[in-house]
DNA sequence: ACTAATATTGTGCACGTACACATAGTAAGT
DNA sequence: ACTTACTATGTGTACGTGCACAATATTAGT
C-alpha cells in the first residue's frame, strides 16, 4: 500500500507538498511539483478512498431530473426502479437521490423543475433530456464542475459526462428484420407512430423502413401517424381503417411504448393470428398482451439498467474519480413470451 | 452521523464497550450488554465503513475457479473478461483476484486446482461447477465462512452464497420458437448435441423438443450426437449425412458454442440460403459466421455479466455485508446481425 | 543590510473504527 | 487485611487523507 507518505518521502518533501500536488492547489515551486508527480507514477500511488471519504465525510447529493413516472404507461417507472437500486447499494456509500419530476407535455413544468435542481447544490445530475431544447438551455446553466448525465435520449454539442440509451435506428431495423421473420414474403405492413414527433423515436421508424429497402424486400408498409392526446376512440378508428384498407395487413410496428392501445383492438377483433405486432418497451400491458400472444415481440430500452447505470457511473465518477466511457450502448434487446420473465425484476425497491 | 461514540454516551458507557458488544468480543456484563443493544437499535446505528476499512486496512482475495480460458471456443475468456472488470473497478476497494483454471475434460486437474484454491486462504470464490461430482466434493471442503458463488451452472444442495447463470430448458425452448419463425410450416430440423453429456446443455435439447411438442407442430425433429473430441472431418461427414438423408432440411439447431463448426460447412456447401443455423455464444467465430448471414441466431448467456457480476455480488458481501438473492437470472439474450454491436464489449481489460 | 511582502514548504489535527493495553472492580483463598 | 485471579470497563493509538495553520525561504523595496 503506497500512502503519500512514501511519495513524500521518495521525493523529499512533507506530505503537505505532496497534498497540495495532487490537488492541484498551488503555491509549489515548478521543480518541487515535476519531482513528487514523478514519484506519484514511479510508485503507482493511488489514493486510500477509505481515508478520503473518512476524512471528508462527505454526502453525495444526487438529483434525477426525469419524467413523471406514470407517463408512457409508466415506462419510467422502470427507470426509477433501477435508479432507486443503485442508491440502496450505494447508501453505505453516503449517497443520496433527489427526484425531479416533470411533464414531458409541458415545457413550463420542465422550466420550474430545472430552477428547483439548479437551486438544490447538487454534486451530480442525471438527466432525460427528451424536451430537447428546454434541456439543452439547462446544461448552459449546470455550473462547470458538477457532471451530468443523460439517459433515453442523447443531445450533441452539450458536455454531458456520458450517454446512456439505445441506438434507436438500429433498433428500428431489427424490428424490420423481425418483421420479415413473422409474415409472409408479400405481407403488408403498417407503422403506426405515436405524435407529438420526437426525432429520437421517429429514427425507429426510419430503421424499419431502411431494413426493407437494404434487402429490396417488396412487402408494402404505410405509416400511420397517431397523436397520443387524441380520443382512445380516434386509434381504434385509425386501425380499423387501417385493416379495413388492407386486407393483405399482416404486421404492425408501433414505436413506442403505447404498443398496448393496438394491441387491445387487434384483440377485440380476433385478429392476433393474422396480423403480428412489434413494438416496444415492457410496460405492464404490452406485458400482459405479450403473454397471452397478441404482442409477438417487444423491444426492451432496458429502462431499468440504465437507470441503475446512470447513478452508478455518478459514484464512480464523483467518488472514485474514474474514468467513464462516452457512450454507454443499451442492447437492443428481443423479448418475446417465452424469455420476457428474464427481463422483468421482482419490485421489491 | 451516528458514531460508537454516540452510543457510548446514550448508554453511559466507554466506546471500548460499545465497540466489545459489537464485535461480540465478549467480558461485558449482561446488563451493560442489553443498555448497548438498545442504544444501537434506537439510534440506528450503522458502522461507516470507510473508517473501518481504513482501520482494517483488509485486503479482499477472491478466488475464481474455471475452466482454462480457450476452452469452448475461448467462451471462458468472455467471462474472465467480466470478472477483470469488476476486479479493475474494484481495485480501490482492496480486492484481488486469483484465477485457477482447471481442464474441463481433467478431473485430475479439478482436484489439483481445488487443493491449490484451499490452501490459498481466499476470503470468496466464484466457481464454474461444471464438473458436478468433483465441484460437490469441493463445497465440503470449503470452510463454512467463506462464501462462495456458482455461476454458468449450478448444483443443489449446496451452501452456495447465490447463483447467477441461465436456464438452459426455457432457452431451449425459445430457440424451438426462434426455429419455427425462420422455417416454413412443414420444414424439417436437426438437433446437434455435442458430447460429452452435460446435464445443464442437454437441457436446451429439451426445452428445444418441448416447443414443439406444446404447439403440436408437426415438424420433423431429429437429434444427432457428436464427441467434441472426435476430429473435425467427423463433424462434417455427420452433417452431410444430416443433409443428405433429408432432402427437406431447413434448420440446424447447435446445442453449444461450437456452432461454428457447422456453420462453416453449410458455408463451404453455399446452403446458408436454404438451411437456418441457431446457436449459443458469442464466441469469435460464431459472431464472424452471425456477421455474414450464415449462423442467424446466437443466443447469449451473458459470460461477461456474469463474470462481472460474481465478483461484484462477493464484494457486497464480503465488505458491504448485503444481503444477496438466491439466484441471478441472466436474460436469454437473442442475438442477431443487426444487433450483435450492442452485446459485445471492447476488448481493454 | 534590514524590513515587508510573498512564495514555498512543513506540522498537527480530525474523521470513525478496531484493538492492544491500562485501569478499576469483585470475589476467593490465605 | 492482603495477595491472587479473575471480570468488567476505560484509554490511547494508528489507519491515510485533507486542510488549516505555522514556519521557513525567497524576493523586492528602501
Amino acid at each position: 500500500m503506497i500512502t503519500i507518505k512514501d511519495i513524500a518521502k521518495l521525493s523529499d518533501v512533507s506530505i503537505g507538498t505532496v497534498d497540495r500536488v495532487i490537488h492541484k492547489r498551488g503555491f509549489v515551486s515548478s521543480d518541487t511539483k515535476k519531482k513528487v508527480e514523478w514519484a506519484i507514477k514511479e510508485l503507482k500511488y493511488t489514493p486510500n478512498i477509505y481515508a478520503r471519504q473518512l476524512k471528508l465525510s462527505k454526502k453525495y447529493k444526487l438529483g434525477v431530473l426525469m419524467p413523471e413516472l406514470h407517463q408512457d404507461a409508466y415506462y419510467w417507472q422502470e427507470a426509477a426502479i433501477g435508479i432507486c437500486k443503485a442508491g440502496k447499494e450505494l447508501e453505505a456509500h453516503k449517497i443520496k437521490i433527489k427526484f425531479f419530476h416533470f411533464d414531458r407535455y409541458s415545457e413550463d413544468s420542465f422550466y420550474i423543475k430545472c430552477s428547483q435542481v439548479l437551486k438544490e447544490n447538487l454534486d451530480g445530475l442525471l438527466i432525460a433530456p427528451i424536451l430537447s431544447n428546454p434541456s439543452k438551455e439547462l446544461t448552459c446553466r449546470i455550473p462547470e464542475k458538477i457532471p451530468y448525465i443523460f439517459f433515453d435520449s442523447d443531445l450533441p454539442h452539450t458536455k454531458r459526462l456520458t450517454f446512456i440509451g439505445q441506438d434507436p435506428y438500429k433498433s428500428g431495423m431489427l424490428a424490420g428484420r423481425l418483421m420479415k421473420m413473422l409474415i409472409d414474403d408479400n405481407g403488408d405492413i403498417a407503422v403506426i407512430r405515436v405524435l407529438p414527433e420526437d426525432y429520437h423515436i421517429n429514427l425507429r421508424t426510419e430503421g424499419f423502413q431502411r431494413y426493407f429497402a437494404d434487402h429490396t424486400y417488396m412487402n408494402n408498409i404505410q405509416v400511420y401517424n397517431w397523436h397520443e392526446n387524441e380520443d382512445l376512440s380516434d386509434i381504434n378508428a385509425l386501425i380499423e381503417e387501417i385493416v379495413n384498407i388492407n386486407s393483405n395487413l399482416q404486421g404492425i410496428f408501433v414505436t413506442n411504448a403505447l404498443t398496448y392501445l393496438v394491441a387491445s383492438y387487434i384483440k377485440s377483433k380476433n385478429l392476433e393470428k393474422k396480423i403480428k405486432i412489434i413494438g416496444y418497451d415492457l410496460v405492464k400491458e404490452n406485458v400482459a398482451y405479450l403473454k397471452n400472444s397478441v404482442i409477438d415481440i417487444l423491444i426492451s430500452q432496458s429502462p431499468i439498467t440504465q437507470g441503475y447505470q446512470g447513478i452508478q457511473l455518478l459514484y464512480r465518477k464523483l467518488v472514485l474519480n474514474h474514468d467513464i466511457d462516452d457512450r454507454i450502448m443499451m442492447p437492443i434487446d428481443i423479448v418475446m413470451k417465452e424469455n420476457i420473465e428474464y427481463f422483468q425484476i421482482d419490485i421489491d425497491k
